[in-house]
DNA sequence: TCATTTATCTGACTTAGGTCAGGTAAATTC
DNA sequence: GAATTTACCTGACCTAAGTCAGATAAATGA
């Protein structure tokens, strides 16, 4: 009986729903509408656009409009034209703003720091939201290009290093690895793709490139929220497109048989193993593919 | 950075607040305002007395009479008088109610389906949503007595023995272990507690009595998502409390070594060790502990 | 019995949230 | 340079949801 799926999702359901309106309702205690709380955090949150905001809140422009006339009423933001385009404005926050955000961040933090704190597996609990963010948010997973430098690719590749860190006998030190430089993962040489799920980075991959028609595959690794998915697959996929349209011709890659879920997926997707290409330590599998 | 515990949190609260808008949109679709979409539901589930519906949809009485005259009027649900108190009132679906009711509960149960069906550990992700649930529901936690026999304390049983197999080295067969007899743990006798988490069953103990000012504990089990949240403790307390309301002035029980934080509890909580006094197969260690 | 409480209903009212049809001005396209 | 598109704003309007003050009738307690 209570073991059925369904009534445990729905009870599940019923718990998240019951906590989300409790914020909802302490949001409501400062004294603002839901709608110009929602506003007023997205801009602190870095949303400043106006048409970005109205994208991301999903809210028609008249009532968008109408929060930001009503938040710039009470002193808590300024509306500025656009420098490059007139027609837009950008939203910011004034003092009196900034100081009201942190009174709304401070309240939903402290609700999810009372759950971490107060429950005996913190990690645990982490690794289930993980789990079930990365299900339900499957079907809105998007990827982006991005400098291998930026806040997020950084991310995916420290986990990157630790998981190989966690699979190899012998532990994973980058420094032994040939660590490519980040210019040869960005346009014109290569490019480098990080994986999002709500705004969370859960994957990328990396095309080395040197100008010439053959490049390297690096650094694919998805979180482990995320595996099971077929996201590696599709950004393998997106990693050729892009190979493609940087002119490269033949991808090659290298690997380890301590990552069997790695070696699986380029057997069955048109790679061909190949000898030994360069004499880094790590790897003991070579393949290659050639693009149209 | 993403690491940072709030922001998975937050894209945690995103990703289910995304599925539930979701959710309510296609219930939308049913050409009924949630409102009375919600109403239908709890009717269909079982709540069919007006006052009920109100403190668990939480909905001003006004507000509830109008969404009930509204689905009368679309011939979904009849409204007759309580059998005992004329002042009451009783919802129950007509036929096309059950229908719409049927429908509303399809369209729910597609989106879990197919949530597990696409998933590929869908038992990792139900873990996951019951440790969750239980994190989020610990304050809303209540206990009731129930028969023994009934539904969701058959289900806590189930689990217990389920449990007990798996930590013996032996397993465990019900059948060699004395099996309370269902009254013995019922009033006048004795009392069965089960713990109830969003009306889930997460954690039961039975005192087993014989009349007398002696009687055992027995089946103190808590579900695995519900673990370190103290409510074992709490359960013993009030299976204590019970037996005192009985007439209880001594409480035995026995466990096994295979069960250290069952140990820990009683050794912390006032017990004292005492000879076997019984010769069931399992139990290694024997406690009493004396009511006030 | 009579006053009080309880369960529900009715009608008047408020509010948040949202839609829609223009209007203005800048940017873009032809 | 004219026509079109884009970004935002304004004002009129609508609806779901919820609040509040009685009204009614049955149940309960003194």
């Amino acid at each position: 009986m209570t073991h059925d799926p369904i009534k445990r999702f729905r009870r599940f359901a019923r718990s998240v729903t019951t906590e989300v309106g409790a914020l909802d309702d302490s949001f409501l205690g400062r004294g603002r509408s839901l709608g110009a709380a929602r506003v007023l955090n997205a801009i602190g949150h870095g949303r400043t656009d106006v048409a970005e905001l109205r994208q991301y809140l999903n809210l028609d422009s008249g009532l968008l409009s109408r929060l930001l006339r009503q938040l710039e009423g009470e002193g808590l933001i300024t509306v500025t034209p656009h420098p490059t385009d007139a027609r837009a404005r950008i939203a910011a926050l004034t003092e009196t703003g900034a100081d009201e955000f942190a009174a709304y961040e401070d309240i939903s933090d402290s609700r999810s720091r009372d759950l971490f704190d107060r429950h005996p597996h913190p990690q645990a609990l982490l690794d289930a939201m993980d789990l079930i963010a990365s299900a339900l948010g499957r079907d809105r997973i998007r990827t982006e290009v991005q400098d291998p430098r930026a806040p997020q690719a950084l991310f995916c590749l420290q986990e990157y290093y630790a998981e190989l860190g966690r699979r190899f006998e012998t532990g994973f030190d980058v420094n032994l690895s040939c660590d490519p430089q980040a210019t040869d993962m960005m346009a014109p040489r290569g490019t480098f793709l990080v994986a999002l799920s709500d705004d969370m980075p859960i994957g990328c991959v990396g095309i080395k490139g040197n100008g010439g028609p053959v490049a390297e595959v690096k650094r694919l690794w998805i979180a482990p929220s995320a595996r099971g998915l077929g996201l590696a697959k599709r950004l393998m996929q997106q990693a050729e497109d892009a190979a493609r349209a940087l002119n490269i011709t033949t991808l090659r890659l290298d690997t380890n048989s301590a990552l069997p879920e790695a070696l699986r997926l380029y057997q069955t997707t048109g790679w061909t193993e190949i000898p030994r290409f360069n004499d880094d330590p790590y790897p003991d599998h070579f393949f290659e593919k050639h693009l149209e």
